[in-house]
Formats: C-alpha cells, sequence, structure tokens
DNA sequence: CTACATCCTCTAGCGACTAGAGGAGCAAGA
DNA sequence: TCTTGCTCCTCTAGTCGCTAGAGGATGTAG
C-alpha cells in the first residue's frame, strides 16, 4: 500500500476524474493536499478514503451541500447521528418520489409509443399526446 | 376564448413562468411574438398551443433538441413519424433505465436508514456504508 | 535527448433555467 | 388627475456539478 498518490493514482483508484477531484479542493470538500517539490499535489490513503466516500456518496444522489454535513460528521465521530440519518432519509423519499414520477412518465411514453401507427404525422400519437395533455392517460404531472 | 395574451396569460395558463417563456424565445423554441404598442409581446392561441406542447414534452423529460425536433416535425405533418417515434422510443428507454438505477439507491438507503442504530456517528451504518462501498449489499452502480 | 504522458493554473462553457437590477407601461381606486 | 401597485421590458449574472480547452511546466521511458 504505497502512500505517496499522484492525483491521476488517486483518479484512477476512487472512479473521479482528475479535474473533478481539483474541482472538489476548489470548492472546499476535498482538503488542500501537500505538494512536491514540483508543485504535484500528492495525497495518502486518508485522502483517497475521503474521496471514495464523497464518490459513493454522490453516486447515491447526495448533493454536494449535503456531503459537506455527512463528511464533517464523520470527521466527529461522538456526535448522534440523528443527523446523517435524517439526511439519508431525506434522499430516500426523494428518491421514492422520483422513482414514481418516472413511472408515470414511462407509461405514458409507452401508450404514445404503443399507439403510434408509424404512418404519417398527422395522425401520430406521440405528436398528438404531446400535443394535448388532455390525451394523456395519466394524470400524475 | 380571447385572442390577446399576454405573457402573464400565457404564463398562468399553461404553467411556465414568465422568464421561461423569454428564455425559450431567446434560444428560438418560441418565435419572437408580435408586440403591442408600448413593446409588450402578445400570444394568440397558436402560441400558447406550442407553449403548451413545450412545457409537456419538458414534463415527460424530453430535452431542449429533441423538442426543436419534435416541433419541427409538428410543423410538417406529411412527413413519416418515425423520428418521432424514435424520439420517444429513446426516451422510454432512457426512463426505463433511470427507474432501474433509482431503484438500486432505493435499497441501499433503505438499508443505511433501517440498519442505523440511532446511536452514536462512530457505528452509525450511513456513514459506514458511504465510507466503504465494499459494505454496499448492491453492486449496481 | 527526445518523445510523450501527466501535471499545473486559469478561464469559459454546458443545460435549463432563475434571480435581480433598473426602468417603463398600464389599470383601478381615491 | 394622481397615485399605488402590478406587470412588463432588457440586461447581466448566478445556479449545480462538473467538463473542456489553452498554454505551459514537469516527470518518465526508451
Amino acid at each position: 500500500m504505497k502512500s505517496d498518490l499522484t492525483i491521476g493514482d488517486v483518479a484512477r483508484e476512487s472512479g473521479v476524474k482528475v479535474p473533478t477531484i481539483r474541482y472538489y479542493e476548489q470548492i472546499g470538500l476535498l482538503p488542500e493536499p501537500p505538494r512536491t517539490d514540483g508543485n504535484r499535489r500528492f495525497y495518502d490513503q486518508k485522502g483517497l478514503r475521503r474521496l471514495a466516500f464523497i464518490r459513493h456518496a454522490r453516486e447515491l444522489g447526495f448533493e454536494v451541500s449535503a456531503i459537506r454535513t455527512l463528511l464533517a460528521l464523520q470527521d466527529d465521530p461522538a456526535q448522534p447521528c440523528a443527523t446523517a440519518d435524517a439526511i439519508a432519509k431525506a434522499r430516500l423519499i426523494e428518491v421514492e418520489q422520483r422513482i414514481a414520477s418516472l413511472m408515470a412518465l414511462k407509461a405514458e411514453l409507452e401508450v404514445m409509443v404503443e399507439e403510434c401507427r408509424h404512418g404519417r404525422l398527422a395522425e401520430c400519437r406521440v405528436i398528438e399526446v404531446l400535443a394535448d395533455h388532455g390525451k394523456c392517460m395519466h394524470d400524475h404531472h
């Protein structure tokens, strides 16, 4: 386990692109790492873990501001985890709502595509349904 | 059915905000409407229908560039509707993929939230799972 | 020694809006 | 008529989370 990692190394290992890592540093999500004589950033395992944490949280759709809070909580493990729990629950609700809304869209798109008679646009259901919301089978939106 | 609608009227009737309507005009999605003596935009039913079309398409998650194509198709109904069909199908696939990925996230978030013992952060599952992707129950991402 | 990869900083762009400044027009009540 | 207050106008800049590119320095392999 080597401990002097270039930005390219941590990029490869974490799956976060190099410019994105520099961006995270810029917005204060990652601390400024030390530099070599040649002015290049170098990281240790701790830096890599922090980046992996961020990446995973982003994959789960947490916003940067939420991640900022979660990182602060992680840095102080003596605190009660109610805040972390609340953030995760809020995200869960968001995801559930998004799924429900996408299911409605899916149903509507399926009707559009199925009913399209592959003829002229004049009688195309796709265009027709878009033009007249009242023709939707669903009123979810 | 009155035929001289202010931008505020069409905003109310279509559900699209006033600045957004001006933005759509700016990017060429809506044609420049005529103006009153006092330099105010006024719209007719045709303009309102076009805006409703755009709104519905946006609600279905179509990108502006796709809507541009759909509007062009709508303006020329003699064309075959294969293009419109292809756009809708592509969107359907996107939606299906997005749902699948969100379901995976939902499952992972549920595990995190359920397993949180509401104790100290030191043993909080939320933080722990975020810190170590290997602890995920799912490998969808 | 020469390629070539990787790194650096900096600025600008993406999509689809949204917010705000600073001002003009218009309708209704006193 | 005046005034209040709402709507409208244009313009610029900001949002989020990156991503792309310019222009240059540094490091590494053959």
